[in-house]
DNA sequence: CGTTTGGTTGACGAGTATCAAATGGGGTGG
DNA sequence: CCACCCCATTTGATACTCGTCAACCAAACG
């Protein structure tokens, strides 16, 4: 499996999309390191509560869940790739988010008991079942944890309005890719050398482009020589030009 | 409806966006109205608590913080309109949203020592600070509560991501409209009449258009008798056409 | 094999951004 | 009270990015 490996220690992160920002109040005991954290705590906490980890194993493009299906449950993925993504009732589709090791799915609609989106595998993964009722009441920490990631996501996602707000296509498309490889090597990953789970039409849709313009948009970087290109495998060939491109600023509204 | 199935009859799109949703799990005690029940909870429990009520009075333009600031206090807005914006290193500027009565400001950076985003005044208004770290440790629902408000944004900042991504001008402006309504409506306004608070660059800066764009935007859709515009005095004229304009489907990418 | 799915590239047009100018209202100072 | 200026808004002309439609190719799959 292509995930597995153990996380070293938190590294560079690129732009502002990285969380970089860690509160040092707070959780005390639990947390230092950044993402997986969750998860060597889970599996230090769930036998001390004298819980079973729950595992679940999802072949590509299966379901984790869809929206307003009853939430049993919350997901922290173990291994693998997915999407959440919205549909409003005319069709339209929006991807809202590609997950990997250490995020949860489901978080969105902590406060319901339908789930708010759609889960989907973009390939063969592992996720475990975090018994949130339980943990939230047994584990104070565990609250704070949730209401940290919560509000994570919300920068991230003001984040990424500002971005698709404001930039072009190009810059849009590198941004995705440093975003992507800050997260990739911050799980100890290249960083240089990406390995895209998504098609374009997926990547398009998350960047509010269509495909076709994301596969010139590659095309055109590469042409410059600052990426390679191989369906889809990508390598970062020029950071410096890169950055430069998204510093040449977008429009200001 | 987009996200939320638990929510019964389909009124149109303004639905969309507005909060109809609330679980009815969980903070059994608390809630039942809209927005405003936060105030109400604050104005109960502090007393009880032996915590005053700190009001904070801010002026139009007024900051009420800004972005790297210590994050000193949570604000319930209790009057006046404002918005939150997010101000990258390059100077782009995006707005991430309106608040009004019964938002909180500041709960994007509930894991941080410092806020993320700029919070401005847009006309003379009221702030009722929160003491969050007490409320949190003496009384349960509260934090329940704030996870429920931070889920409910995320849905929120997803939903306008999707439209952004899918909907050309006129149907972004309708929609801002639509939820502007519903909103002023929960609030016990007209619905019918809306008064603006922002700029048109402040409007399109937030629907990811240019102040032009909006302006010409508004001008069609009065040409057309689906509203009356008479500088930040909106008239909804036509509810019916306008749910049309959104049903017309925008890209699906 | 044929079929499907994903990707690349080209030609063309629609929708917005951009630049520019004119209008109008509100406030301030004379 | 008026003149003036500043700011917000409207409208027009033009440019340009990106979406749309189409053809083609490669790989995967039944």
């Amino acid at each position: 499996m292509l995930l597995d490996r153990t996380v070293p220690a938190e590294t560079g992160h690129a732009a502002d999309f990285a969380d970089a920002e860690f509160a040092d109040a707070g959780c005390a005991a639990a947390s230092q390191a950044g993402d997986a954290a969750l998860e060597s705590w889970l599996q230090r906490e769930l036998p001390r509560l004298g819980l079973p980890l729950q595992r679940r194993r999802v072949r590509a493009k299966q379901h984790v869940f869809r929206a307003g299906q009853p939430r049993t449950a919350l997901y922290l993925v173990h291994a693998g790739f997915f999407k959440t993504a919205l549909v409003s009732e005319d069709g339209r589709e929006k991807i809202t988010g590609f997950r990997m090791r250490g995020d949860l799915l489901g978080l969105d609609a902590l406060d319901m008991n339908a789930y708010a989106c759609d889960a989907v595998a973009l390939d063969t993964g592992e996720l475990w079942e975090v018994p949130f009722a339980r943990l939230r009441n047994e584990c104070p920490q565990f609250q704070e944890r949730i209401t940290a990631l919560l509000a994570q996501e919300i920068r991230r996602d003001w984040n990424w309005m500002l971005a698709l707000g404001t930039l072009g296509a190009d810059q849009r498309v590198v941004t995705f890719l440093f975003d992507l490889a800050a997260r990739l090597q911050a799980l100890g990953f290249s960083g240089e050398c990406l390995q895209l789970r998504m098609t374009r039409a997926e990547l398009g849709n998350f960047l509010s482009l269509t495909l076709e313009t994301v596969a010139r948009s590659l095309s055109r970087l590469q042409a410059r020589g600052l990426i390679e290109v191989a369906g889809r495998e990508i390598v970062l060939r020029d950071r410096a030009a890169l950055s430069g491109l998204l510093a040449a600023g977008g429009r200001v509204h």
